[in-house]
DNA sequence: ATATAACACTCCCATCGGGAGTATTATTCA
DNA sequence: TGAATAATACTCCCGATGGGAGTGTTATAT
């Protein structure tokens, strides 16, 4: 029988609220999850069949017309377990950020290449900073699928609205800095950026 | 032969900047890195070997007394492969965050419960600061091992420096709102916390 | 009437996290 | 000086994951 991972929480959590068909669940976890907890679509059909295993939820065959579908639905034990599960303490971010390590060798590339780097994360800044703006619109208009949970959706909306918002400033402030430096972006000399540094290092212990 | 991977690309560009052994590769890999692009340390021996396949980078088995050890360097091949890397763009932050996850479902479970969570996240974060202040004192200080890179790694250090300031900001403020919450924390009646929504609503095109 | 999208999945491979294990050399501290 | 411990230098392996391809059915748009 396989461990329950995190995905399996998540899953759990939101069998919590209502009963889901697998393809609900995978459409959901799309909406707004992805950008603190994403997974692979193709997975979240193995997760509530662990959930099963372990009592946690319920699965029931319906049929739309020919085509078949499973329901799950949680337990008792699946309650108490999510609840359990809450009050271990979670880890902290992880971030995995691709464009950034171009941004850390860029002095082997060119400023153009360096520019194009920083342009092209400050778009898909912009493009969640639309997301998120478009979802917090439908949550304070409706007040979305579950009304009663504004509040801790509220909570979490923040974070990721605060990440995108730092990260669509980092990029301004990364576009204007590189600006400043020379073609050869290898060998600019005392760079202003470098001021950063400095002002962190006062908050050192 | 296996296909080259953005981990791949940190070791070339690493390897660009002077030869390392494995070991020293993964060290490196552990003291900054881990904040935008974290791997497994058990596949870092890896990714050189695949370097070498594709004509990246060479490797000489040196020896420290009996114990022997692989170095490597990269190759003029290895220098073009990076810099066409360079100039396609990169994908953007990529976030993991289980403890968010458990504010996402603190409703199943109790006030106590949802503020130890945000606790822990809080220190976490404070760990995570100080560690970014030593690392910008140190590279203010000595410049770090590669001073004529100071410049590109003052941007990667400011993103990290302000995703860190970001997490923290972000707990204090979920604190003090879940301060605010009754007991019951399923039913807050008419919580402020909404207020975020609606602000970053405003911004919605 | 037909094409396309949404629904409802299954299968599979390569990648990745992470723990355990092996052996040698360097450092610490009693 | 000797023993313990830390650092160096890896290898092996299992289970979790990402992500693409594939199959068939039902609803919707044109």
């Amino acid at each position: 029988m396989q461990r329950l991972t995190t995905t399996s929480y998540v899953i759990l959590g939101l069998l919590a609220l209502r009963r889901w068909s697998t393809y609900e669940l995978a459409q959901q976890m799309r909406r707004t999850i992805p950008y603190y907890w994403p997974r692979a679509e193709s997975h979240i059909y193995e997760e509530p069949r662990k959930l099963v295993d372990h009592g946690l939820a319920t699965a029931k065959r319906e049929f739309v017309g020919r085509r078949p579908r499973t329901v799950y639905a949680i337990t008792d034990k699946g309650r108490r377990a999510l609840k359990r599960w809450l009050g271990k303490p979670g880890r902290g971010p992880l971030v995995e950020f691709e464009g950034l390590v171009k941004v850390l060798f860029a002095e082997q590339g060119t400023k153009e290449q360096l520019l194009t780097t920083l342009r092209s994360i400050g778009a898909e800044a912009e493009r969640t900073r639309q997301h998120h703006a478009a979802l917090a619109a439908e949550l304070a208009g409706t007040g979305g699928p579950f009304p009663e949970r504004l509040h801790v959706n509220a909570l979490v909306f923040k974070f990721m609205w605060e990440q995108a918002e730092m990260l669509a400033r980092w990029t301004a402030w990364a576009e204007q800095e590189v600006a400043r430096w020379p073609k050869d972006v290898s060998k600019p000399r005392e760079p202003k950026v470098v001021t950063v540094l400095r002002e962190a290092a006062t908050f050192a212990s």
